[in-house]
Formats: structure tokens, sequence, C-alpha cells
RNA sequence: GGCGAUGUGGUGAAAUUGGUAGACACGCUACCUUGAGGUGGUAGUGCCGCUUUAGGUAUGGGAGUUCGAAUCUCCCCAUCGUCACCA
């Protein structure tokens, strides 16, 4: 038996102890209620894990751990998200295959994960680019191929339900999702189509389709991104820029999704931020759809989207985006010079530039005026950039008293601006966009409130057939190809029809997987065709029809992967549907907010189309989410005398009295603040064995800066460091005492010895280390015992039941502290003790569980302690005394004393009576068991 | 600019329904113990003031509600996140 806390032996043993017996396998159990803590699978960088990672790990196996002795049947799993951009970069540079680096950086990653003693069910591990993997997330992608969504059942179908309805029907009044171009064919038109057009026409309806659509192109990376992988117009990953192209596709209707994604946000316990950044991305407004005639031209309306359909009286120009595709028709002769310099000169603006300029004014006039549908006022027609082509119609009509935009937009063409409210206010100032007040000017809404204004012109103009309330949403279809190749390839190959054109067909769901095929070199081929394009000569279905050469985006192995987790070595299905039924959904989510629009948002619409299909059982995947906030680092500095032959630092208190250089030093090497200046000397080549310090105090401090962590600022900790000098267990007491889980903070290291401290504290409660003996009694428990230890017990469960992860360590330290001031060694305490402790310190908890003789790993399905109030039953309550407000004295009183009482007791006190000074209380006010308010009039 | 969040000692933080602000921990001070790898213990530590005692003051700033406000309301300031000419 060990009597010293020799950790790093400790947690060895019983790291193997639970690899061995697989203690941490999860099944499929009826008789118990499930848990499934889910945190979000890392993608294994070859930089290895630092100590920000863990943070939200630690956080779910704490929690995982203590839903098992709660008596819950856990499903815990890790896996990796193992395709993506770094991997193919670096094979692009060695012509290493990508596969390898990912292996080796998954090794590492499993290695660093098992010493922190994590309890994950590892026989489940995935990775997503693992072909036995890969062949479900294909098998989705031809599902959301052979599926449309229905709007009159509100869900997605088999494309089978339209073909029929297409058959009986046709396309007259079918509520589809689809592109808005397209034909309203009739049932005998469907009829008379061949079977490769009615192919073709289906193909508008796919849920995943071609499209030729306007994509963030990047040159430097050889491929499109998604709007959520493109910030400030430069990509998220290499931050290199990004234009605007247009290229045949693959897409997502995920705006077919749009509406239930809104309304899915109220049922699940996410973050308000969380969920206000997916509304906002979601973006939905509610409103009307306007047309305007064309002054000279018959057979075409300028239609606009107006969330403010009220103010159509106040408009006094209308603007189109410079990329409409009716600029040319509308442009009028004399003009013609004028706008094609402009439409030169937006082109020429990088989407950096548009950005960064959002407040100027720009635009032209075309010379073409159009007609307000409500009173017939000719108004000029321009265009400008800051309508956009690709949001709602690509038209605004310009309502300069009510829109700050607009307005700044009419003062600069010297446009009228007309006033519609009589509340406006000093609309010659800026723009008023107030919806209270009577209408003025405005025709047929004169006198009139806003909600009464706007019903009356939408029935207005939709009895006219030249308007239509409007709902517009924001998001955009997701592109889903990428041309990489490092990424699941898409199951698709293209056969001619008859006219020569290329359509494209699934292969058969028993050729999954279509695996990876080999390449020479990872780049794109010299006709400028995705790198899978160099293996088309031997790489073709059925040995002559060319396969999709793009590959999917880094989102769709992790748009499911959970499931997979319930089921991981299914052969025939993604996952079991018993598995699926048991499991159902995360009940805890934990990880970073920077995948708030991307990964969370593609997984709620996979997840929702799977159960349109009936093959998942829960419309959100996610009920409780958790993102831990970003750990930052704190990077110590050291300032280098100026202007000096001898190479001189000076110590940070001092350096105000100096002329200095500020440098970043490893922070490894820096203790408290205080450098090590021995290892300093031998660790930099830059510092001569004879550098002079300036010390305050005989140390040298170091200055500190929160920053980014990167090797560069010297301040990257590395947790396996950690780990060999304090164990795992006192780095994951650590991480969760820091501060809440979501907040943002600078790693620190300086005060893990207190947590080391703690735990060290917790072994001399069972062993005497210089006696070198176990001092654990089996005498019974005292009352004063019972009460520290049920104290604790009630806090612990009450904070992990809030997920508040700090507090419980706060708690499991005060009642260690109290047992260790009762001299407490009782078999029965620390029993309990051990148990609260176990989902923090997992390792020491095992070592003294089998100290006090249990059965070596029964702790981990062992029962959480039950709290039992009579021990926390007191006879008497302190109370504070405060004379208004503010607490002067406590005073012990029954704690089944009435208020009258109590008071009474209060007023016959002395030490009362001496701050009453004689005066008589205008009011005491008894709350029973908080406190006494003696109120004293003024 | 919109939206969301946050602001408490030298530091990380706590205060769950409004009820003794600063628990717990780091750091620091003093003393005892120990004496080779991040020892253990005792006491103290928000700020101002005092020899000690009183006492005063304090949760970004200002106002308000209340017997009582870190907590609720309004205005302002700062920081962080996020979207960003979205009609």
């Amino acid at each position: 038996m060990r009597t010293e806390y020799q950790f790093r032996e400790i947690e060895k043993t019983w790291q193997g102890f639970w690899e061995q017996n697989q203690t941490f396998k999860a099944q499929v159990n009826p008789n118990k209620p499930k848990y499934y803590v889910l945190d979000m699978f890392p993608y294994p960088s070859g930089a290895g894990l630092h100590v920000g990672h863990p943070l939200g790990y630690i956080a779910s196996d704490i929690m995982a751990r203590y839903k098992r002795l709660q008596g819950y049947e856990v499903l815990h799993p890790m896996g990796f998200d193992s395709f993506g951009l770094p991997a193919e970069q670096y094979a692009i540079q060695t012509g290493q295959h990508p596969a390898i680096t990912t292996e080796q950086n998954i090794t590492r990653y499993i290695e660093q994960l098992k010493n922190m003693g994590f309890s994950f069910d590892w026989s489940r591990e995935v990775r997503t680019s693992d072909p036995s993997y890969y062949k479900w997330t294909q098998w989705i992608f031809m599902q959301l191929f052979n599926s449309w969504y229905n709007q009159a059942s509100d869900k997605a179908e088999s494309i089978d339900t339209l073909k029929d309805i297409l058959a009986t029907k046709g396309a007259i009044g079918l509520q589809a999702v689809c592109d808005e171009e397209v034909e309203r064919i009739s049932a005998e038109s469907w009829h008379a189509m061949t079977e490769d057009e009615q192919y073709a026409y289906l193909l508008n309806f796919r849920l995943a389709y071609l499209d030729d659509s306007v994509v963030n192109w990047c040159p430097q990376l050889g491929t499109v991104l998604a709007n959520d992988e493109v910030k400030d117009g430069l990509s998220e990953r290499g931050g290199y820029p990004v234009e605007q192209k247009k290229m045949r596709q693959w897409s997502m209707r995920i705006t077919a999704y749009a509406d239930r994604l809104l309304r899915g946000l109220e049922e699940v316990d996410w973050s308000d931020s969380l969920k206000e950044q997916q509304r906002n991305w979601i973006g939905k407004s509610i409103g009307t759809d306007v047309e305007f005639e064309i002054e000279g031209i018959s057979d075409k309306k300028i239609k606009v989207f107006t969330t403010r359909v009220d103010t159509i009286y106040g408009v006094s120009f209308m603007v189109l985006a410079p990329e409409h595709e009716w600029v040319a028709e509308l442009t009028k002769p004399d003009q013609q010079a004028d706008v094609e310099a402009y439409i030169t000169w937006t082109k020429s603006r990088s989407e950096l530039d548009r950005v960064s300029e959002v407040k100027t004014v720009s635009g032209v006039f075309t010379g073409t005026y159009v007609i307000n549908p409500l009173n017939q006022e000719r108004v000029p027609l321009f265009l400008a950039d800051y309508v956009l082509a690709g949001y709602g119609t690509g038209a605004v009509m310009g309502v300069p008293s009510g829109d700050q935009r607009d307005w700044n937009f009419a003062k600069h063409f010297d446009l009228p601006i007309p006033a519609i409210l009589d509340a406006q206010k000093e609309i010659e100032k800026q723009a008023d966009n107030t919806k209270e007040g009577k209408y003025i000017n405005s025709g047929l809404i004169n006198g009139m409130g806003y909600k009464q204004a706007t019903e009356t012109l939408i029935q207005w103009l939709e009895e006219r057939g030249i308007g239509k309330g409007k709902v517009q949403y924001r998001m955009r279809n997701a592109v889903f190809s990428r041309q990489r190749y490092w990424g699941e390839p898409v199951p698709v190959y293209f056969k001619p029809n008859a006219a020569g054109q290329l359509l494209p067909y699934l292969i058969q769901e028993s050729e999954l997987p279509l695996e990876l095929p080999k390449i020479d070199k990872y780049l794109p081929t010299e006709t400028g065709e995705p790198p899978l394009g160099r293996a088309a000569d031997s790489w073709k279905y059925q040995g002559q029809y060319d396969y999709e050469w793009s590959t999917m985006p880094g989102w769709a192995g992790s748009s499911w992967y959970w499931y997979r987790y319930m089921d991981a070595q299914n052969g025939v299905e993604f996952a079991s549907a018993e598995a699926v039924n048991y499991w159902k959904a995360v009940d805890l989510y934990i990880g970073g907010s920077e995948h708030a629009t991307g990964h969370l948002l593609y997984s709620r619409f996979w997840n929702k189309f799977l159960k349109d299909l009936g093959y998942v059982a829960e419309e959100e995947f996610a009920k409780k989410l958790i993102n831990q906030g970003m750990i930052q680092g704190r990077s110590n500095f050291v300032y280098r005398l100026k202007n000096s032959d001898q190479v001189t630092f000076v110590s940070h208190g001092l350096k105000d009295q100096y002329d200095v250089a500020a440098l970043h030093v490893d922070v490894n090497i820096v203790e408290n603040d205080v450098l090590d200046i021995a290892e300093f000397k031998r660790s930099r080549n830059d510092v001569p064995a004879d550098a002079q310090f300036i010390l305050e105090d005989g140390k040298y401090i170091c200055g500190w800066e929160v920053e980014k962590m990167s090797k560069s600022k010297f301040n990257v900790v590395n947790p396996d460091d950690l780990i060999a000098k304090y164990g795992a267990d006192t780095l994951r007491v650590y991480e969760m005492f820091l501060g809440p889980l979501e907040q943002f903070k600078p790693w620190n290291t300086n005060s893990i010895s207190g947590s080391h401290n703690f735990l060290r504290k917790v072994w001399r409660l069972f062993f005497d280390e210089q006696a070198q003996k176990s001092i654990v009694v089996d005498s019974p428990a005292t009352p004063e015992e019972l009460k520290v230890l049920h104290t604790a017990i009630r806090k612990v469960q009450d904070d992990l039941d809030r997920y508040s992860f700090n507090t419980v360590v706060s708690t499991l330290m005060i009642c260690v502290n109290d047992l260790g001031q009762l001299k407490c060694h009782s078999k029965s305490v620390l029993r309990e003790l051990v148990l609260l402790l176990s989902p923090y310190a997992p390792h020491l908890a095992e070592e003294l569980w089998v100290a006090l003789g249990e059965a070596a790993g029964s702790i981990s399905h062992a029962s959480f302690p039950v709290f039992n109030p009579t021990f926390l039953e007191e006879n008497e309550f302190n109370y504070p005394i405060s004379f208004n407000g503010k607490v002067k004295l406590t005073l012990a009183f029954s704690a089944t004393a009435s208020p009258a009482e109590v008071e009474a007791g209060v007023l016959a006190n002395e030490q009362v009576q001496k701050h009453l000074d004689g005066k008589a209380p205008s009011k005491v006010i008894v709350v029973p068991k908080r406190i006494v308010n003696i109120v004293l009039g003024k």
C-alpha cells in the first residue's frame, strides 16, 4: 500500500486498470436511464493539445462520472474530425499522404487524452476520414439527394412522392422548396417529358443539388468556401483573399429548414448569445414584395422587398444592385458611360474594401424612372453597391425620411426627403425610423397608425396583384463542394443524356463507401480541375463515367457524428434503431463558441432532415449546450536596458526608472512572475553568461500581458508538462477551479500549487506519511463531522446540477479543511468524501477507495452520497442585527423563535440599546433565519 | 452601427429566490516547524483612519425602487464576443 501521494504511479496504475477492464464501456441498458455527454471532437492538429483544449473535456468528464454515480448509463465518447486543410497543405509540401500525418497526430492526441484520465468509451472512437465512417456521410448525402422539401407537410420527403404529385397534379400549386425560376409545369407536360427531361427537372427540387451559384472562391487555397469560413473578406484558414465567382457547385437546401431552425431554438437550453447568433444568421424578416412599373418599359416591373411597406409614400428614389441583371437594359444611352464606369469601379473593389468603407455613399443615376404604384409618382432609378444582389430582390425603395442609409444617399444626390409620419423629428438632420404617430402625405393611409397602415397597404397591393406579404431569410443555401483532396468523395457520377448534357447520378448504396483514389500530387490538375481529376483515367464509375471530382466540406462529417458513437461498429446502418431510440439525443454538449453558426447550424439541419426521414428520434440533437470560454495566453516579459554595452535586464518594478525594451520570455521558466535567471541564461543564445540583472528584493520580477496563446509569444503551456509535475488530478481540479467554464480567461499557472496542496491534504486524512501508515479508523462519525460532510454533499450536488464546476472545488476544499480541523479519520465519512471527489480527481479517488477496503474499480459505478438534512439542523440561529441596513452585531436566537420573540429579544439587548442611543426604532424587520433590520427614523 | 455578454481586493474568483460583500485559492507579512526539488502549521491581509479601540468607506459611474441592492429599473462609461450597407 502506498502511504505517500505518489501521483505519477497512482495515475499510471489506474489508467491501465480502466483500459484493461473497460470500466467505461457503455451499452444499451433499458433498466437504467441514459445520459449522453459529448465533447466537440477535435481536429487532430500537428501541434497536439495545449492547456486550453482539455478545459471542456474535463468538465464533460466530471459530468459523465457524476451521472454514473447517480445511476445513469452514460455515453461519453471521443473521436476525431480528421479531414481538413492542414493535413492536405502539409501533403502538398511534402508529398506525404494526408492519411499518414493524420494517423500520427491522432496517436499523439489519444496518448495525451489518456494521460488526463478521461472516462471515454474508446471502443466507440470515430474518425471522419475513415472509410467505415465516411461511408455513412456519403449515405446521408444520398438521402439528401433523394429528397425534396414538401412545404405542405413541412418536412423532407422521398423524391418519389414528388414524382407522384407531378404525375397527377403537376407543379402548379406545388408547395416545394426550390429555386424561384423553376418552371411550374402541368401534369400533362410532365408526362410529355422524356425520362432524361424528367430527371433533369427533378434536380431542381433535391435537397442536395447542383447549381450555378456565386461562391466565395479562394485562389490561394484553390477552393470555394462557405460564408462562415470567410471573415472580413479573408479565408478563415490562412487569411487569404476571397473573391466572388460564379461556379457550378453542389449545394444543400438548408433554407428549407430556416423556419424550423429558428423555432427549434426555443426548445434547447443554449446560451442567449449563441441562440441570438443563430437567429441573426438565419435573419428572418417579415415584409412585403412590391412591384414598381418602369417608365417606358411595359413588359417588366422592378420588384423590391421592404420591411416597412407603410413608408411607401416616402419613396423618393429607387436603387438596384450594380450586379442586377436588368442594369444594361435599364440604362439610358446618355448615362451609359457613367454607369459602366461605376460598375467597373465596384468590381475593382475587394470584399475587404467594401466592408471597411461602409459609411461612404456611392452610386450612379441610370436615366430611368420608375412609378410608385400608390401615388403614381415618378422616381429616379439609381445603382449603388449598398444594395446587395444576393439579398431580397436586389432592389430597394429609397425612403430617406425613415432609413439612415437612404437618407445619406438622398443628401448626397440632392433628392427630396418627404416626411410621412407626424411623429418624425428633425428629418432634415437625420432619418427617423419611428413607427409612432399618424401618417401624413400618404394618400390611402393618411391618419392611420402603423399596424393599420401596413395591413391596409398589403391588402391593397395583393388585391391588385402588385405586391405580397413575404418572409425573407438572410441565410443562403450552403455550398457543399470543395476543390480539395482530403475530404469525403461525393458518391455521384456523371452520365450524358440524349442531348449530350452531363447529368449527376448516385452510385448504388451497395457500392459505398466510395473511397478516395490515390493521386500523384495533392494539387489541382493542369487544367484547373480539383485534385481528384488526377485520378480520372483509372477512377471511373463502371469503368466509363467520371465521378464528381470535388469533395465534401469539413462540416459534412461533423454534422451527424454523435449518432455514429451510439453504434460505432455497425456495418449495415449508421446506427441501429435500438441504439438511436435508447440514446436519442445529446444531453450535454460542450465545445467552443466559434462553432456557433457553422457546425451547430449544419448539424441541426442534418438532424432535422434525418428526423423527417424517420431515422432518428429527436428534432434537436443537443438539449443542453455549454460553450467553454477560450483560454488565452498569459505572456511574461523581461526588460532589457537600451543603450548599454553590457546586456542588462531590469526587474518589472524598477523598469520605469530606466530606458528599457520589453521582450517576451518563455513562461515555462517563470514561476509566479519570478524569473529563473539561470535557466534564462542557459536557454537563450542572445543572453551572455555575464548578463546583468537589476533585481528587486533579490528577485527578478517579470511583467505580464494577456495575448493569444502562440509559440511566437513563448506563452504556450503544455498539459503534459503540468501532468508530469503535478499530476492529471491536480490539472483537472485546477482547470475547473480557474473560474466559470463559460468565461474567457488567461491561462495562469501561478496558483496551481493550491490545487495540488488540496489533493495532498485529502491524502493526509487517510495516511500519516511520516509514520508510513493508514490512520483511517472505524469509529462512528461525530455530529460535527456529519454536518461538515452533508453540507458538502448538498452543495456539490446542487452545483454540479447547474454546471458550476468551479464552486464545487471550493466546496470540497472547505470540507477537507474542516475535516482536517476536526481530525476526522472516520471511515464512514471518508468513504463519502472520496465519492464526492472522484469526478474531479478520479485516480486519487480510486487509490483511496481501495485503501478503504473497497473493491478495485468499483468506485466508478458506486452510488453518489445521499444528502441527509437532519445532520444540518441547528437549534440556534445567529441573527445579523442591522441598523438601517448596516450590520453592527450578531445575536443568537432559537431556530424556532417567532419573529415577535426575536424582535423582543433584540430590543432587550444591551448592545442594541447602546446603538439605539435612546432613540426609538420606527420599525423592526425580522426575516426568520436570515436577518434583523432595525429602522431608525431620520 | 445592430445584437449579445461582462465590469467585485494585488491576482483568479464567491455571494443559487434582494438579506452579514470578498467564501475558496494564489500572492504578500510575521512567527514556529522542516531542511535537496514546488514542506507543514499559527496569525494577519478590500481601502481610509487609529497606539489600540471605535469608526468611516467600498462591487465601472450617476440616479431610482426598497426596511435592506453586487443582485431589480433607467441613463452613461469601459471591455469582450458576434454580425455587419440585409432594405
